[in-house]
DNA sequence: CCATAAGTGGACGAAAAGCTTCCGCTTGCG
DNA sequence: CGCAAGCGGAAGCTTTTCGTCCACTTATGG
């Protein structure tokens, strides 16, 4: 692969990244080549299709969270406020294509290759191993884990341009929001 | 205006609701009228353009709204869990057309007419007041109003076809989540 | 029971929006 | 310097939806 090719690559990878936060997985291709500055011609010989480009775009995203992950863990003092500041990080303004690692690839993981199914994972195994010990710390309800706090997390990082404005203004404060409904002691168990 | 008519146009605004509860605001016009038992040509008779529809059937949301709140408030001890019972039932599978109401419309309101703008105020009036109560009892945060509640439930209510499978599956498990965010003594304020 | 105006369904033509291919030109690199 | 790799973007094609139109049907009042 030729130097240039590789950089055209990247560029479009972190354009479609962009986009796709700002607008949604459907955008047009015509759009995400134009933004990498780059012709659709180049687009498609990179990335057959469109799913091709999306897998691609998680597999970047996951890979980022893991790291995020591990990096908040190792700075807080205890599990929760890690999970509190790795969840501030992924709702950032124009952070929001994690969709595709969270609710679109899951489904996709396979088409996505082994190796993305393999990112994921481990993902969510940091992510996991967080939670459980903040609720070993009393910190966080039992009756809620990983899997509700990253499908949360999707509802708010789907569908940017479909949010209710508000929300899509500052999801971050309905992530606390949210986040305080996972705190223990809970109100009522939610079964 | 026929019996027939009558008839036939409020068919109309049923399937539409389900419909749209079901695959969002930007279904088929045809599809609609299909479920509703009626050609397009009918639906076009009775509703200029797609906008008049949605405007329709949020007017028809709005006002069941309204008077769920008022029955809830009733039949609950404390305005807090009138909330809980109102949320649930807004969050009952196929009552998820409220986007209308909730998200779309707002902006819409001038179009629709002052007639729907006036129903829908009523409806955040009375819910408001009962946030107040629940407020002044003690037993919601007081940094987060009527105004994020209806947000909140825009999230779960706006997208029935791009939510993540498992929280469109169960979206009051999730609803229920964000209440307990909700609930006073918060954890710490949103600001 | 009939005349008639209101109502009806769905085929149809127009238009928009995207996807992908293709090909003549450019450029990195050995 | 030569050429394989890479590039851009116009063009063709498909799909999707819109909204109109008109020949046929049916309530309804007299």
């Amino acid at each position: 692969m030729r130097a240039d090719a590789r950089r055209n690559r990247d560029k479009i990878v972190e354009a479609a990244a962009e986009i796709v936060a700002e607008r949604g997985v459907h955008v047009p291709m015509e759009l995400i080549a134009r933004r990498a500055g780059v012709g659709v011609g180049t687009l498609y010989r990179r990335f057959p299709d469109r799913e091709a480009l999306i897998t691609a775009i998680g597999d970047h995203y996951v890979r980022a969270m893991a790291e995020v992950v591990d990096v908040t863990a190792r700075q807080s003092a205890d599990a929760w406020s890690a999970i509190g500041r790795f969840v501030a990080w992924a709702a950032a303004p124009g952070r929001v294509a994690l969709a595709s690692a969270l609710a679109v690839l899951p489904q996709e993981a396979t088409t996505g290759g082994a190796e993305f199914a393999e990112a994921r994972r481990e993902w969510v195994e940091r992510l996991d191993r967080l939670v459980r010990r903040a609720q070993a710390e009393g910190d966080m309800r039992t009756d809620a884990g990983v899997e509700e706090l990253i499908h949360l997390l999707a509802v708010f990082t789907c569908h940017p341009n479909g949010l209710p404005e508000p929300v899509a203004a500052d999801p971050g404060r309905y992530l606390r929001l949210m986040l305080d409904g996972m705190k223990a002691p809970s109100a009522d168990p939610i079964g």
